[in-house]
DNA sequence: TTGAAAGCGCTAACAT
DNA sequence: ATGTTAGCGCTTTCAA
């Protein structure tokens, strides 16, 4: 069934069609009438990819999400496809698997659906001018700061939370409590990820506090699911290194590791301070209730789409957005 | 940039650089090079929609979701992504907000897009005979069981657990544990969703074993969120009628109702027994781990996956196949 | 108010 | 092995 179709079964010309298709002022009202009547009958829809061909211009922008199953990413993505459509744009969402190079699938996507703009949730830290340079339309970065100094402010947008400055402030929260031997849950820190990152600056925390750090304690997971959280903090326990706090990277591994302490007969937060980052709305229903770097979502989400509408717009160059994660207190810490 | 540019570029025509493209044989090792060349030189990539539009077949396969912040769901994206390409079809998620006729976009998706089949996740299970004969694709309805009887056999596939005889087999395990007061804690009554399904079955168990259900234990939400979920058992307990036991609807729902039982000074499971449908991946974490009906994820995607495209490949008629939802006993759960 | 026709970028049949 | 060309279904001038 095509345009055609209908016109033919209606006895006008396509054109007619696609002027009532697309609410063109000037079709009688009769044709009009018999046109739609023809569309509800057959249930026409009009074949996407046609229309996409002939309009030089698409409205859509493209959000690539990396890992649809992660929590804090999927919680902005009603959001964000809200504010997108109301600045006139059509949201596509495109999930990639995390093996996959992001900005590759993101300038493979942007050609092939001729996108308007970009936003990419969740990707790494760590990339080359060639990888940005084969972007050709507008886009911002979300959870991206250019930590390992490859970019120039010139070349790309970002919104993010400082995750260096959030590990620091993880770690000062547990260090004011009196906690001195302090474990840390991550991914890996050396994937160029927020996992870095935020290694880093908890690496800083401590050695300004003048507390070494001890190699033991730190937990680095294969995968970056619950359940190599759980493993890792077993492990980790296994291990009868002493630790009074734990700072988890994210939420979920937070509660996968507080899980594994519980089994090993350790309570949080009495025998365990635990601390991480994201504030998904999980958060605050676990029991303990979790102390948590809140991102702020809806910030996130509104920077991002604005900066992305305002480059697209040409009202605006490039920025780089840095936003506060701050402390929301569960009760997953306490005072030593 | 098109393959016309890319032809002129090279000096050759747009047949050989689509041959390029489409890895046809008969082309020249020297002019292949010279393609690829050009191709990777100006990131080139070629236009989806004048692809999709020429060729009269697409391959792609539509994965229509409502809510992805849904982690059920969110959950079996992944794999059933995965065992759709390993099928040799293309996956296209498309996430419909929760207040849009699920049947309607879908129907709309599968014309504009040329799709070769869908799979619904997490609609309604009320649908008439004219919602699905708008559907002119092989279907997979994920999680619908005909109950409200309008559809018949030939018309529909489908995968799901018993709904209803989960419902039932949740208050079974609550009433052979000695509980009497049983609270439920779902979306509604009548929203013909799995959550009047699951209360039907429910109420049968409790009939069956001759116990009165109080109308005052049930809870119904306004939202399907963990919020409301959390309000609506607050109000539960001011409302002061006495239970030992409560049946949420859902894991997430479950966990925000033992965290307001844990505000009012109820520990699970010493105080109230709490169990759940579904079996996300979180419910192995939480403190208490949760008792649940866990949904067999795998099963339930590949069997959807199968049937779909034996539809598809027209090796099999409409399929409607009823998997077991089995209990995993956490520590939710208690003898009275 | 309507229709005829060009062309969006690509693939595939056909011709060379 | 390569080029020429006819559409795929639609929108949009342009002419009537």
């Amino acid at each position: 069934m095509t345009i055609k179709d209908i016109a033919l079964c209606c006895g006008v010309s396509v054109s007619t069609v696609s002027r009532v298709l697309n609410n063109h002022p000037n079709v009688s009202e009769a044709a009009r009438e018999k046109v739609l009547c023809a569309i509800r009958e057959h249930h026409f829809v009009p074949n996407g990819s046609a229309r996409d061909l002939v309009k030089l211009e698409s409205d859509a922008v493209g959000l690539v999400l990396r890992g649809i199953a992660n929590s804090f990413f999927a919680e902005l993505i009603p959001t964000m496809d809200q504010l997108i459509l109301d600045a006139g744009y059509t949201p596509i969402l495109h999930q990639i698997r995390s093996d996959m190079d992001e900005l590759d699938a993101a300038a493979k996507l942007a050609r092939a659906k001729r996108l308007k703009g970009l936003i990419l949730l969740g990707g790494s830290n760590d990339y080359t001018q060639e990888q940005i340079a084969a972007l050709d339309v507008p886009f911002v970065l979300c959870t991206y700061t250019n930590s390992f100094g490859n970019l120039t402010p010139e070349q790309y947008s970002s919104v993010t939370i400082d995750d260096r400055r959030t590990g620091c402030a993880a770690a000062k929260l547990l260090l004011e409590r009196g906690h001195r031997r302090i474990a840390i849950l991550l991914d890996s820190i050396r994937d160029r990820s927020v996992s870095e990152l935020r290694w880093m600056g908890f690496r800083e925390a401590l050695e300004e506090a003048g507390v070494p750090f001890d190699p033991a304690l730190l937990a680095e997971t294969v995968s970056y699911d619950m359940a190599g959280a759980y493993s890792r903090t077993k492990k980790l326990l296994a291990d009868g290194e002493a630790f009074t706090a734990l700072f988890a990277v994210s939420d979920a591994m937070a509660i996968a590791a507080i899980r594994a302490l519980h089994e090993a007969g350790r309570s949080v937060p009495e025998d365990c301070s635990v601390v991480s980052v994201d504030g998904i709305a999980l958060t605050r229903y676990t029991i303990p209730s979790l102390t948590t770097f809140v991102q702020p979502q809806k910030e996130i989400v509104c920077t991002a789409v604005q900066t992305l509408i305002d480059l697209i717009e040409g009202r605006g160059p490039n920025r780089q957005i840095v936003l506060n994660a701050v402390p929301r207190f569960g009760q997953s810490v306490r005072q030593l």
